[in-house]
DNA sequence: CTCCTGATGACACGACGTGTCATCGACTCC
DNA sequence: GGAGTCGATGACACGTCGTGTCATCAGGAG
């Protein structure tokens, strides 16, 4: 620990600040303004007070500049590393998940659907997004087999979760007076567990 | 029913025939012998024998080019429509993947192989897979509301069934010496119970 | 004072994907 | 058998995406 370390963050003044910020928050507007394949990146980045160069400085692509600012990845990284040793790992799942909906949902449900349209709307994004998903289980099932899992379950839990996280918020964004969605991931669950709960028969 | 209809197909001799078979046949050697990005959308039509402009008529990008062909969602959609009703439907989507893994995985493991190799190294494959896997799941999901499923229950089978075609085929792709995919499929299934199995006490 | 660093600007460029019109063999109709 | 239609392909122009490269210039370190 050294001892002067921060005086002041001495705020740059050549650019203005932020300008990650800047470029995702004019990327937003006007997607949601005009669509997404009908704004192009100098439109973005004039509306920012930025080049076109430096928007691919900050996002690999355009689709980037709409998906940044994702947390649940790391939320999970996190929430898988530092829950109690032994935990049921579906109980931690979906803890996490009721947890998540709390946090990133519940109280955001407009803007979440503005960006479920703008999604909808763009098989881009929509691409993307099915990335983003895939990239999620990436991240849960190291996390799994870190804690003991065996790899075909950890495979397994993994990829369930982000199903039931998915299922979940289209059912809670789709019903017109919704409960909580931490409560529709639960009852997704509580239906999984049914719908796999083998027939005697073989027949409805 | 007219009469003559069919003499013989008369083989059109202006172009060569099967122009979206030889585009496609050239891509996927294309792509194979110098990878995706490296190989242009010139390089492939100048093999094919085509122009450029004649690949984006056949295919609405490059990406298409390496999955065209793929028939599993038509033989879902035929099989939900087909399969006897009143069918338990965890068993008749059980049953309709171990087809679908005799029919196109179980004596193709090379091809596929190959085929997985390059998804993996390129990140715009894997995003175009990742969506054909949730376009797979808006073919089954209907599927099953038109066999009487609740939408909820419909939501989450459709998405464990190409769960497991994944997951699956993953440990297929991945076991030195593996049995038919077939039986690895039900072998997912048999785990996907046992983890969900609720646990006494919440603990391992 | 000088050098270095790091974010941005400026510019060129290849590749992707689309719109549009021309071409021309095959088929149909009369 | 001649005229018109149809459908697949060619030819060309064009806008956008995303990258490589060098220049610029404020602040910090020695």
């Amino acid at each position: 620990m050294t001892r002067r370390v921060v005086a002041y963050p001495r705020v740059v003044v050549r650019w203005s600040p932020d300008a990650r910020g800047r470029l995702g928050r004019a990327a937003f507007e006007l997607f949601a303004e005009q669509g997404f394949s009908a704004t192009t990146v100098p439109e973005i980045t004039a509306r920012a007070g930025l080049t076109t160069r430096t928007f691919f400085r900050h996002f690999a692509d355009k689709r980037e500049a709409f998906f940044a600012g994702d947390e649940i990845p790391d939320l999970a990284r996190h929430a898988l590393a530092s829950a109690p040793a032994g935990l049921d790992p579906v109980t931690l799942l979906e803890q996490g998940l009721r947890q998540v909906a709390r946090d990133h949902f519940d109280d955001r449900r407009e803007e979440v659907r503005v960006r479920r349209a703008l999604v909808d709307a763009e098989p881009a994004l929509r691409e993307r997004d099915a990335q983003k998903r895939a990239d999620l289980v990436a991240v849960i099932r190291p996390g799994l087999e870190a804690r003991g899992v065996a790899p075909l379950d950890a495979a397994l839990l993994a990829e369930l979760t982000v199903l039931v996280l998915h299922v979940a918020l289209d059912q809670w964004l789709d019903d017109p007076d919704p409960p909580s969605m931490a409560d529709v991931v639960s009852a997704c669950f509580v239906r999984l567990r049914a719908v796999l709960e083998p027939r005697p028969d073989g027949v409805l």
